[in-house]
DNA sequence: CCCTTTCGTTACGGTGCGGTGCGTATTGGA
DNA sequence: TCCAATACGCACCGCACCGTAACGAAAGGG
């Protein structure tokens, strides 16, 4: 939302309250967990009337997608060590630290909500998903150009990066520690450079 | 819940109502999923009363849960073609066939609840994820014991196995085809018989 | 016969959702 | 400078669901 292209007349929109919204949304999030989280409760939080909330978000899921994508916006990091298991390595390590935090609690909202709504779904796949599935094909394309890669598909070492973590953070977000990411990255590699079969 | 070992005493529960209550679920996720469920809604389908439910189950997840189990209990098959990959093959076709149906919905509002309550995502984990678990742990045993799997670890290759099951269902449930079945299995039997890193 | 627990029915208070109407404030364009 | 458009906060509504409670009736065991 935020339409830096809408209507050019009237009052413009305030963004205190658009930063007031996002903010009261990542601390309910974080200390209440999906369940606290409602638009009365965001709109109380950050001080601010459900009309200015409604105006700027369709429903609960959009100001959560858009408080986590710009939570997160400064970070998404592509290592490049020139090695394929240390990139994975790097990147499983910061994104399960990331979802031992914050972020963790957004991406599980974002979840129950995918699962109420495969409309929404489909809208943070497009806004999220595709873009850190992105990093780790450019991670296994620059590995596949040093010939370092042998299987075919980076779709399914992509899901099979990813799916694990989705797994963890739906029963048990405790699972993703370093060492889950150490055995990831180990497993993930040795599929993609081994012979074919 | 249906405790056959309670009080001993007083008027016992119609045998009648644990079963409306359980077709009610069935039928109420089946063509309005997750979303079109409540405990209202249910005690309404089902022809009883609120307080029927509520003296049954503690949550809806209970009832959801309880729904599931009896429903699939006579399937959970474990297949033994004395090949690793047919036998991932077979599982894996089944299972995802059954996700494209009634389970799958109810998968998905197990998802949804274990989101909302770490509590009851326990209480999956221990009454349905471990047997599942289990199974793929049979069949790779059994190829263990033939020789065929060279990968230390059973519990990294079960995550493989069943989390992009799971983040399918979360985001896009159509993906989980046969295709798409016999494309894991080959990645998780290759990376299982594949040579130590 | 009495006690306990179930049954169905009905009702209540609480919460969140989505939306609306009102009065006021603030902007850019005519 | 005035006006149209949009923002703002506040208050309210109808709906749905949740969880609990009260009632009398029914069904079993001691």
């Amino acid at each position: 939302m935020s339409t830096s292209l809408g209507h050019m007349t009237g009052r413009p929109r305030d963004p205190a309250v658009d930063e007031a919204i996002r903010q009261a949304t990542l601390d309910l999030v974080a200390d209440q967990g999906y369940r606290g989280v409602s638009m009365e409760g965001i709109a109380a939080r950050s001080g601010v009337s459900k009309q200015a909330v409604y105006r700027r978000y369709a429903s609960k899921g959009e100001v959560i997608l858009d408080a986590l994508v710009t939570y997160a916006r400064t970070r998404l990091p592509t290592p490049d060590t020139g090695d394929l298991r240390e990139d994975l390595l790097t990147l499983l390590e910061e994104t399960f630290a990331a979802q031992r935090g914050v972020p963790g609690a957004l991406n599980q909202a974002l979840a129950a909500e995918s699962l109420q709504d495969p409309d929404f779904a489909r809208r943070v796949t497009d806004t999220l998903i595709q873009a850190r599935r992105a990093a780790v094909g450019e991670i296994l394309d620059r590995a596949r150009s040093r010939g370092q890669v042998t299987y075919p598909d980076n779709d399914v070492l992509i899901d099979l990066v990813f799916g694990p973590m989705w797994y963890a953070l739906v029963f048990d977000a405790t699972k993703l520690t370093d060492a889950y990411a150490t055995e990831l990255s180990i497993a993930v590699t040795t599929l993609a450079t081994s012979p074919l079969p």
